[in-house]
DNA sequence: CTGTTATGTGACATCGATTTCACTTTTATT
DNA sequence: AATAAAAGTGAAATCGATGTCACATAACAG
C-alpha cells in the first residue's frame, strides 16, 4: 500500500530514519521513532517480502513438498517438521508434486529462486534430473528417502525410516503367524520407494524358503481404491492367500473394505498389516496390524538438520535413519 | 549463484542485452542470445524470485490457508483450486494455522507483503481482526466459507456450502427412518462453523417437534479421536439415543470405532451419519452415510475467482453457494 | 543516394528495504 | 572548559531483474 518513501516525505525525515524507526536497529530519537511509527499505522504500512529479501538474503520460509495430499502419511512429517521450524520462527509451506517427477523439479527450481531458505523434500522417485538440479541449486536440502546416488556426489542431508526393512517386520511377522501364502500389494517398482518395499517382501519371503511367484505380487498406487482393486483381482484367482502385506496402509483399507463387502473375515479368513501406522489404523475395523514409520520424528529430524545448515552453515552431510516397528492389532492373527 | 552482471560480464555485453537474451522479450540477435544463453548455462544461472518480484509485482504463487493437515476434508477443495491455478501457471502453496487465529493472522500478514499474489482461506472462525487485516491488505482473497459481516464492508469473494443446511439434511434424514434420541457431536460452537452446525441440528429438531436437551449434545474437535471420547461420555448415560449426527466424517469414524470396540452395532444399535463424505467415508465398514460438501467444486470455484482478480481485475465482490447432498450408507437405517 | 523504418545495444532509472558512511548535535568524562 | 564518546540524521550504494530511452547500425523504399 505505502512504502517507507511515502513515510518519510509524510514526518518530514529521511527514509533511512523511517527504517531505523520501523525495524529498531541503529540510532534513532524517541520522537522520531513515534512519528514513524504513527504514520505506519495510519498509511497502512506493510513491508515489501520481495525487497527486503532481495535485500538481506532470506525468505524465512521453507519448502515442504510432498508427493501428495491425499495420503495421511505425511501429515506427521508437516507437523514434526513445522514444530521446529516455528521455534526458529520460519514459515512452512507446502507443495505437492502429484507424484509427478516434473512438477517435483518445478518446485526444485522455486527453491532455486530463492523463493525459499531451503527445502524438505519427500520424493517417490528421485531421479538423476532432479537430484542434479538440487545439487546445482546450492540451497540446503533435506530427503526423507534413503537414496544411494550412483555417483555418490551429491551434498544433502538424509532423515528416513528403512522401509525395506518395515516391510521386512511385516512379512516376519505374517510368517511368524504361520501364514504361508503371503501377498504383496506394493506400488510401481520403477519408483524406488515401491522397489525397497518390494525386495523387503521378497528377501523375507526367500529368507525363510517360501516360494513365491509372480501372482503374489499386487500394484496399486497408495490409495484405497487401489487397495479394492488389488483384491477383487486377487479374488478371481485361485490358491487365495491367507496373510496380506501392504505397502501402506490406505491401500490396506482399501483391501479391507473389499472383505467387509464381500463376507470375507479379518483376520479369520485374512490376515492382514499395513504400514505406517497412520492414525487410521487404529480406528477402522477391524483395527490394523501396521508399520510404525515414525513420521513426526522424521519431520522435528529433517527439520533440525535444515535449520543448522541454513543458521549454523554447515555445509557437510548428515544422515539420520529411523527404526521401524510393528503394531500388532486385530487385523492379524495366527494360522 | 550468479546474476546476469555476471553473465554479462563473461560475454561482453550489457545486462540490459543478457535480460533481453534470457526473457526473449526486446530485439536481441541470434549470436548474442547463444552466447548468453550458453553462459547462462555454463554458470549455472538462476533468476532471484526477488529480484523479479520487486520489479513486475507478481509471484505468481497463490497461498491456500487450511485450518488443519490431518482433515481430509480441505483435500478435494485443495485439488479443485489447485487445477484451476495450474492452468494459469500459478503455484498453489498450502500453510496450516493450526486452528490458531494468531497463526491465520501471520499467514494474512505475509499476502499482505505480497509473498504470494492472492489466497484461499478456510477459516474456521473469522475474527474482525482478521477480517480487517485482509481487507486492509487490499489483495484478492476468497473465503470457503460464509460469512456474515457486522458491519457488511468486506470486499472479499465467497464459496461454500451451506453447512447449516447440509447438517439438516443429515438431522432430517434420521427423523425420517424413525429416530427420535438423535444426539449431535459437534465442535466448539465459539467458532462460527460449529454454531452454524450446531443450529442446522438444532432447528431441524425442533421443526420436527423433537424435545431436546443438553445432554444430547457433544462437543468435540473434529478428530477421530474426540468422537471415540464422545462415544466414551454418551454410554455413561441412561437414555442412549439411537441416532447420531456428526459435525464432520472423522469424529464419525471415532464414534464407531467406539461402538465396535464395545459390540454396539452400527446400524442395528444406533444410526450414525457423519458429514463431508471424504474417501474415508466410503472405505470404512460399515459404510457411512454422509453429507457431500462438494469439496472440490469449492476449490475448483474459489480458484476461479480469485483468478478473476487477479488477472482481469474485477473489484466487486461475487458469492457462489453451492448445495450439499445426503448420500445414505449402511451406517444408517430405519429404527 | 537520400530518407525512413527495423534492429541491436548500452546507460540508466526503477522496484522498496537495508546499511554504510559522513556529518552534526548532544551528552559524558576528566 | 576541553575533549572524547555517544546519539541522531540523511545521502547514497546495494540487492538483481526489468524496462525505457537514446543512440547506432543495418535494411529498405523511392
Amino acid at each position: 500500500m505505502s512504502n517507507i518513501y511515502e513515510i518519510a516525505e509524510k514526518v518530514g525525515l529521511s527514509p533511512s530514519t523511517v527504517a531505523r524507526a520501523l525495524s529498531g536497529k541503529g540510532y534513532c530519537s524517541k520522537e522520531s521513532r513515534e512519528k514513524v511509527l504513527k504514520a505506519a499505522q495510519e498509511m497502512n504500512y506493510t513491508p515489501t517480502h520481495a525487497a527486503k529479501t532481495l535485500k538481506n538474503k532470506r525468505t524465512e520460509k521453507i519448502l515442504f513438498c510432498i508427493p501428495d495430499i491425499y495420503n495421511p502419511f505425511y501429515f506427521g512429517m508437516i507437523k514434526g517438521a513445522n514444530d521446529i521450524f516455528e521455534k526458529h520462527g520460519y514459515y512452512t509451506l507446502l507443495c505437492y508434486t502429484k507424484h509427478n517427477i516434473k512438477e517435483e523439479l518445478r518446485m526444485i527450481e522455486t527453491l532455486r529462486e530463492k523463493y525459499g531458505d531451503g527445502m524438505i523434500l519427500v520424493s517417490f522417485n528421485f531421479c538423476e534430473t532432479n537430484i542434479k538440479a538440487v545439487n546445482e541449486s546450492g540451497m540446503p536440502i533435506v530427503l526423507t528417502n534413503r537414496y544411494d546416488s550412483p555417483h555418490g556426489n551429491d551434498n544433502f542431508d538424509y532423515v528416513y525410516v528403512d522401509t525395506y526393512k518395515g516391510i521386512q517386520l511385516a512379512t516376519r511377522h505374517l510368517i511368524e503367524q504361520g501364514h504361508d501364502r503371503i501377498a504383496f500389494i506394493g506400488g510401481n517398482i520403477k519408483e524406488q520407494t515401491s522397489l525397497e518395499r518390494f525386495k523387503g517382501w521378497k528377501d523375507e519371503m526367500d529368507r525363510s524358503g517360501m516360494k513365491i511367484d509372480d501372482r503374489q505380487v499386487y500394484v496399486g498406487d497408495y490409495t484405497m481404491d487401489s487397495g479394492y482393486a488389488c483384491a477383487e483381482l486377487m479374488m478371481t484367482r485361485s490358491n487365495i492367500p491367507t496373510g496380506i502385506v501392504c505397502a501402506n496402509d490406505l491401500m490396506a483399507i482399501g483391501f479391507i473394505r473389499y472383505c467387509n463387502e464381500h463376507k470375507i473375515r479379518i483376520p479369520d479368513d485374512i490376515s492382514v498389516v499395513g504400514m505406517d501406522n497412520t492414525d487410521l489404523a487404529a480406528n477402522i475395523s477391524p483395527g490394523l496390524t501396521s508399520i510404525i514409520m515414525r513420521q513426526e520424528e522424521i519431520g522435528r529430524n529433517a527439520a533440525t538438520l535444515l535449520m543448522e545448515r541454513i543458521l549454523d552453515g554447515r555445509t557437510y552431510k548428515k544422515t539420520i535413519r529411523l527404526e521401524p516397528q510393528l503394531v500388532v492389532r486385530e487385523s492379524s492373527r495366527k494360522k
